[in-house]
DNA sequence: GATGAATGAGTATTCATTCAT
DNA sequence: CATGAATGAATACTCATTCAT
């Protein structure tokens, strides 16, 4: 094992300042030239490590979708019992807490490219069936303890997904605190009911 | 006197227009230049018409929006029974129809749009309180007569919004036909038991 | 007599106008557009009174220089002795309210164009010869009752110009009202010991 | 190790074209695109050099005022005796070589832009305070020496730059050669009366 | 007299990229 | 590894002007 090159580095840097950038300006002022400012370095540079732009942002949508995940396996495997880890569940994907976890406006930015660009599209359905597949086997436990009374695993993990995206999308548009703790409240007794009962 | 307005007209057409160029080449392509071009007129006839981009941006935001409206009220009135209408709404909004129905790449593109620009937002809240706002008034009828055992009218209607934006969002960019169909019975198997049972 | 035609009084509105948007956007940002803005008014509406922009100029040039004429020759015909003329049209010409009084943006602005355009040069020219007459008579009363010792009429008026248009230029420039006191008491002293001993 | 560093030879190559695009263009014509096509070059390499036009500007008045500086001093030091050098000086701003030296056009677009732009007006203040500057000291002796009887090297100074540019400035708008060999004798017969006597 | 539609050329500036050093 | 020169296409927008109404 050596050292990280530094390429390695540098194309961190580069997409870390990518992310600022898309933070600050928007995906559509998003420009080599502004992320090479930032970094003090000359434009060409970042040619030089990602031959085009759309190599960038390929590589910044990995970056970007990594982020997102091994956020809960941790919290899950601490819980004892399967209804404990049903509701650790639960309480990750529609606590308040994942409201203020993820940015907005890069997060959606990206997936609008995933609607433009299948290379950006087949990252972000990875990232989906990889949390799919972590949640799978959990969910299978919910069935067989009886936690969980219908479906299969695998419509249970694509729920569990959908009416999250579907809270986080509404609200972030929403922008408003206290209406989101009403929804994701009733939200989530929505979801437990429909599955466990 | 002026000449006749042709303001309303060419302002239409220009937002059509808009509409083609987004989903020919993409919001971070679309053009001024590239809307004249499809309508073989100058540039600057735009900009006549709408003093700056934004302002394009921002009605074309309310023309794509308007175009989600008042897509579900004629059918439920023409149910007739309170349990009826329930599952005629259900069935739009978890159906197959609402699957083909929205173009993705152009209203993905403005909701992100809508992370930036304040007006933008506003346009899309305006409109989901709109919808929530047609929603309640079905939603009480059906708490008041059994149909719903659980919640408020507001309860109800944002969480038949949610779980449709979820299901359209996962599904936009799995682009899997089966899935969809697997997935969205599931779903609404599980609204619909969340809300009656 | 009637009564002035519309196009008369629109076209001073128009140059007026003119006036105020050179002050404020200066000369290289200043439009039609941005006139008939200000008037609240079509732009069309210009053209169709003054065919060009060019047109538009020009008379604008006449509109300012003649605000430059006649604002002395009243007060030397109040001024009694041959003397008395002499030391007012010094006063006026040297003292702190030419300073204060011409505005240099727009002046300069047009003093620029004459470079550039011939009829502009023609209307400059004229102002200053009917300056240079209008001084004349008085400068040659000045030569035969012994005020001015030296010189010709012509030379005295053109001087008496040269003198003033320099300390003008120079301290629009330096924009130091206690150095245009001095300079200008300087200069004035100068120019009477020049001309009287 | 980057390319060897073009950058000073081709600034002065973008200035010295936009003197020769002001002086047939106008400065009001004057644009990036118009230099670049002199240059035989893409606009946008101007703009590679100095980031935005203004900057272009800014640097062009700098390098135009510069041409004007050190144009007097080496002759007035080739000058022995004190009253030689007074003369030399006066021969100098009075005299015809001034006339025809001077770029009528381009300075004088200068000079408007003064009114709108601060960094340019200070440009103009430096030029105007190194000329001072540099003939105070021979202004000071002249005083010393009896050549001047009157006022202060500062005054003196000021006084001798003002005639010139009022003769210049009067001059350059009548273009009438001969009017003007008669009015810089007089004005030089009567700065010389004014000072000496 | 006055408006608004429409044009076409023009503006400064930004962009991603290539290449020589 | 890194820079700076250079390009060429594109951007939104402004401009003066013409013409029909």
């Amino acid at each position: 094992m050596g050292r990280k090159s530094k390429a390695e580095v540098r194309k961190k840097e580069i997409l870390e300042c990518f992310y600022e950038v898309l933070k600050e300006e928007g995906f559509e002022n998003a420009s080599i030239a502004k992320i090479a400012d930032k970094m003090d370095v000359n434009p060409s540079l970042l040619i030089h490590y990602f031959k085009t732009k759309e190599e960038i942002v390929v590589a910044f949508v990995d970056f970007l979708l990594s982020r997102y995940e091994d956020s809960f396996k941790g919290d899950l495997l601490n819980s004892k019992t399967p209804q404990e880890r049903f509701e650790t569940l639960i309480n990750i994907l529609y606590g308040e807490e994942w409201f203020y976890f993820s940015e907005q406006t890069v997060f959606y930015a990206c997936y609008y490219l995933s609607t433009r660009n299948e290379r950006i599209r087949e990252r972000f359905q990875m990232m989906y069936n990889r949390f799919r597949e972590e949640v799978k086997p959990f969910a299978q436990e919910w069935l067989d303890t009886g936690v969980i009374k219908e479906g299969t695993a695998e419509d249970i993990a694509d729920y569990l997904i959908i009416v999250n995206e579907g809270l986080t999308f509404y609200d972030k548009l929403m922008l408003d605190v206290d209406g989101y703790k009403r929804r994701s409240e009733f939200v989530r007794n929505m979801v437990v009911k429909s599955l466990t009962k």
